[in-house]
DNA sequence: TCAACAGTGACGATGCGTCAAAGTCG
DNA sequence: GCGACTTTGACGCATCGTCACTGTTG
């Protein structure tokens, strides 16, 4: 406790010495110390200045009451820390399965971060979540790998000349589609969003997630070509 | 995101309009868009506009340890929110059992809980923090009752005119014993801390705790007539 | 000409830290 | 007279929100 620190609680009022020595210098008297004591317990609570005078000074006021709603701001405040905390544990162990991280490759993810945030509403970040906590952990890590796989599937197709149209490659747009339902759970809304995300950033998003544009193209065209079947 | 937050990045040199209109608007490229994007979602990491800066424009940094360290700070503020809220729920669970609270009441209450904390070295206050997790929750809730009961079995030997040396005291004496053993786990610092607490504070301590310091008195008389036994 | 914008410039909030210059205490 | 302290007064921090007043756009 500075000497800076009564001079600022004198200043706002909070706090002022019953009494001043003739050349100027603060007396604090044992109930002004009283008081104090009172000021810093409420400091250690995480009351605003502002606040512990309301408590101090208003006759009016209900502890417990102030006490739940000071409680349950601070868990407010937590739970948004927590979820700070899994956004940047995701991007950290992201980072680290990936090996050594440039500055720009980090700028990179987390532009297209936001750039996904922007294509859903928060409902549908909602619901995407809980989606995420429903299909559970293991089958999320394994997805990448079944979208790779999913795309050099098609990319031989491409290369060997196999047209969009045939039926051949209903196996594999089935296996699409059961990613895609998998991503979704069958909310439109998600369908419509994720949809729209492709169209319009694709080609920035096909170099970062590995995908290949000319395959995603063909793919796009199989799908149009078959999506009656 | 206001037109403000964009004034203040440009006054501040975050992300500088790469062109002005002749008319002096704010005109952002695609480049500087991108760039706000990044400011953005650092922002949502949690990041200060300083820490974005730099992240943005020194070369020599490391994604990964940054956001390790940025971690970690976010873990600590919440470990002190956690102790924060079992404070405050501490506290709350007092009142809530004593029914309606006045501010008086709450404020002396808040007045006791840190002149206690004046007595004890932090590492003693660590130590008593082990030390309930120790004892576990229902013996701490026993200890006040037993406490109370002991008092009055005091009491009664003190009206009846029982000398302090007598030993028919000594069974009181030791329940006394075990009850302070209990509190202190047999550390001596704790226990003289606890000791000068009493001697220095008793008074003032003695009414909220529902004690009577005639009583104290006597209890401390008999210990000393017969601390030897 | 009018409404809806953007421009600059300024203060405000939070809780003191910190520096300066001058006075006081022992 | 000296060193350790106090006093008042002031700016600084972080991140914009919010006036106020003026100019631009469509």
């Amino acid at each position: 406790l500075t000497v800076r620190t009564l001079h600022h609680y004198d200043e706002i009022g909070l706090l002022k010495p019953s009494q001043h020595s003739e050349s100027g210098h603060r007396l604090y008297s044992q109930s002004d110390l009283a008081r104090l004591q009172q000021i810093v317990s409420l400091r250690q609570l995480g009351f605003s200045l502002e606040q512990i005078r309301d408590c101090l000074e208003r006759e009016d006021f209900s502890p417990v009451e102030v006490l739940q709603m000071h409680l349950k701001r601070i868990q407010e405040q937590m739970e948004i820390q927590r979820q700070l905390c899994l956004g940047i544990q995701g991007l950290l162990s992201h980072f680290e399965s990936a090996g050594t991280v440039s500055a720009d490759e980090f700028l990179h993810t987390i532009g297209m971060m936001n750039m996904i945030e922007n294509y859903y509403t928060p409902e549908q970040m909602e619901y995407l979540k809980k989606r995420r906590e429903e299909v559970g952990e293991e089958v999320i890590q394994r997805t990448p790998n079944d979208w790779a796989e999913l795309n050099e599937a098609f990319r031989l197709e491409m290369e060997a000349g196999t047209d969009p149209s045939d039926p051949k490659l209903l196996p594999l747009l089935q296996r699409r589609q059961a990613l895609i339902d998998l991503f979704t759970g069958g909310n439109e809304g998600v369908l419509a969003s994720v949809t729209r995300l492709w169209q319009e950033k694709g080609t920035e998003m096909a170099g970062p997630f590995g995908y290949d544009t000319k395959v995603m193209e063909y793919m796009a065209k199989a799908f149009e070509a078959q999506s009656g079947k």
